[in-house]
DNA sequence: TCTTGACTTGGAGTGTGCTCCAAGTTGTAT
DNA sequence: ATACAACTTGGAGCACACTCCAAGTCAAGA
């Protein structure tokens, strides 16, 4: 079940895959949020597969507004291992339902811009309209 | 035309009303972000519906991503009258589209994360499948 | 062997957006 | 009159998430 090694890449190679910064992986790692990563014999760091998609899996949950320290917590309990999967489950089911949350204020706001732009639009056909505006974000 | 006082607000009524804090409301008006607001007698800011409405909407522009920066050159823009009428119309498209990538990224991350917890709750089902874990965030 | 470039570390510095503070003034209730 | 809260100003400080730097090590090609 040994033998075959796994294909490993550098902090560069990590970074192109990621989209992260080589700065931003290390810093990751100085506060814990990445495992220390295994180094060749030079000092170099090498990373799996594995920990190239669970990096990837990472950058999408801060995207979605997850912080760093929550980041750090989820890692946490799955060091602690299968005893914290339904605390796991249930975090990422909150993350989850606060996605959707934010896609909602997201959608309500389109609708408000594309009503200003309506207004503004009406005015550009017929600048009388215009006399109604007293603030640049009102209505 | 005159003569019917419109409502007006003390900071703290509009800091209630927009969500925004006392001093975030100082700060903005502080970096030229919300114009200078009319002072009573006493010295007080007070604040017009309008003012308020232009409050909320400010709230919106940033709660789905625009900087403060990108909020003040609208602003300025404004304040050229008219003639900056087809740039604002552009910002405000440009800025409905930003929202719609948001939108796919944050489903498409939903997706992830559904797969994700497809896959925890197999484990917590069938332990055995364990094993193919090596890292919190991978597959 | 020499050069070039990729990598290492610890720590300092940065940008954004607030958030808090001190010291003073004003408004309202008793 | 006397509290006490609400407000004012300018400026300092803070949290988050990087980002950059200096000084040094290591690896591969001409």
């Amino acid at each position: 079940m040994t033998g075959i090694p796994e294909t490993v890449s550098s902090i560069k190679q990590a970074a192109e895959f990621t989209g992260l910064s080589e700065d931003t992986i290390r810093y990751y790692e100085k506060i814990g949020l990445l495992p220390y990563a295994d180094r060749k014999a030079s000092g170099h760091r090498t990373y799996s597969k594995h920990q190239l998609n669970g990096m990837v899996f990472l950058t999408r949950l801060k995207a979605t507004g997850m912080t760093l320290e929550e980041m750090k917590h989820f890692r946490k309990l799955y060091e602690i291992g299968e005893a914290s999967l339904t605390q796991r489950v249930s975090i990422l089911i909150e993350h989850k339902n606060r996605i959707q949350n934010e896609i909602d204020r997201l959608q309500e706001t389109q609708k408000m811009i594309d009503f200003k732009i309506d207004k503004y639009k009406e005015v550009l056909v017929n600048p009388d309209t215009n006399t109604k505006w007293k603030s640049p974000f009102a209505d």
